[in-house]
DNA sequence: CTAAATTATTGGTCGGACCAATAGCCCAAT
DNA sequence: ATTGGGCTATTGGTCCGACCAATAATTTAG
């Protein structure tokens, strides 16, 4: 604890409690600070810093919403295990860290997709509405401004949405945020983005006609399609990866 | 936004900005405040609820780690679709906001759970190692003195860290912290009890033996038996929770 | 030696001040 | 009339110093 936050990208930084609980994030699942560990007091957390303790308190409230804390009052604050954590929002943390693609973490993403989202496309079959259908012909047909990758994304939101299932949406707002930032390793090859185009015509066939074994068929394959596409990008990048840092 | 925030529970709360974030998470989901719209400005809300605005900041930074709402610089905070957020906290305010079972998010959570579960216990058979059956040895055969409930809860939990997928961890955690409160559900029935120990011998042989196809087959057997049961033990309870309140 | 009371420590809230980013307005140049 | 730049009020971000409230460690009374 004595980097002093203030001087980390001065230039860049919006927020400086977010510097603090990037930087505790990342103690915490490196393992430099274990579970149940008491960490510095506010006070000295602030001083060693060199914040102010409103700002080191707006960190830690941060840290205790994502579960990786626990503030006792007139105790301390102790580290979480983050592996008891329930909070998605740790696996984006986890990916990032090192600065580098965590493969590990992004195969069990994957492989948990594979299983959740043709589930979730079998339901949205059963369960769509007439609006859902709209909602998806609208995405597909009428959004030829956006990226095909946003388009992809709003895809599977709008799926979602039919399954008239709030846990599948917010899981799958969960993949969107991931995959937003790592769908380059996908789209950023032509041939995909033409499979893709497909893809969606195809699925909205399989909801649109309350088909749900053709609907999870077709996102089996084109997930299975997808994870072969970006093992092999990964491997061609990383050459250039290892040379970067 | 004329609720005074102090006077709420004077004796039972422990933290005012706690109760901020509720109010205001509660009126978010419910729709008082829509997607896009612009909150009062920190001042305002400190002097409406008649706290300080520090305590304001502190649960604008919990709504905001919730995805709940958008804080914009020099601009103000905006209300977020709750329904585009990523973060599986808001499901336990869902269903607990109006002091009572939401049934539609339980039968989500239910369903969702149905899909998951099995899968995870299919792919704990395929990865665990030898440390993680004597993880899951040391909670069946050697934790007499904790509840039932909870056993059954440690096993999950062991479970999914023997499927060495931290995505499959962090998603059961969040199951976990839900049926910690809705075990009672099940588990007041002594004939469940009785069952979920027959299950715990089942599933354990079956990891042990790394057969995964078993593994699965028994997970959606209990998951099945446990649903019905939760839904027979919900219809006997409606007529008291409605002259409850 | 035990239990109650005291004290020091630590998180929680407060108030007021100033910094920094943004939006909205006004005015000049085109 | 439109556009562009600059001014200003508003709003979130950070800082300072003070006091309240819960907890744990220490001391004291029995």
């Amino acid at each position: 604890m004595t980097t002093p936050a203030k001087l980390i990208n001065k230039l860049t930084r919006s927020r400086l409690h977010e510097e603090i609980v990037t930087m505790i994030q990342h103690k915490i699942i490196r393992g430099d600070i274990r579970p149940g560990d008491k960490l510095p007091t506010e006070r000295v957390l602030a001083e060693t810093l060199d914040v102010n303790r409103s700002t080191v308190r707006e960190a830690l409230r941060k840290l205790e919403t994502q579960e990786l804390v626990e503030i006792r009052h007139g105790d301390g604050v102790y580290a979480r295990d983050y592996r008891d954590s329930g909070n998605l929002d740790l696996i984006k943390t986890m990916i990032y860290m090192d600065n580098r693609l965590d493969e590990k973490v992004l195969m069990d993403l994957l492989l948990f997709r594979r299983i959740f989202v043709p589930e979730m496309a079998a339901v949205a079959a059963r369960n769509r509405t007439e609006e859902d259908i709209r909602a998806i012909e609208e995405i597909i047909f009428n959004t030829p401004e956006i990226t095909i990758l946003e388009r992809d994304l709003r895809l599977h939101h709008a799926i979602a949405r039919a399954s008239r299932n709030i846990i599948y949406t917010i899981v799958l707002n969960f993949f969107n945020k991931m995959f937003r930032d790592f769908g380059y390793l996908y789209f950023d090859n032509p041939d995909n983005c033409q499979h893709s185009e497909k893809f969606h015509r195809d699925i909205y066939e399989a909801i649109k006609g309350g088909n749900n074994r053709k609907a999870h068929k077709i996102m089996v394959e084109v997930l299975k399609y997808a994870e072969d596409q970006i093992h092999s990008t990964i491997e061609e990048l990383k050459p250039a990866i290892r040379q970067e840092k």
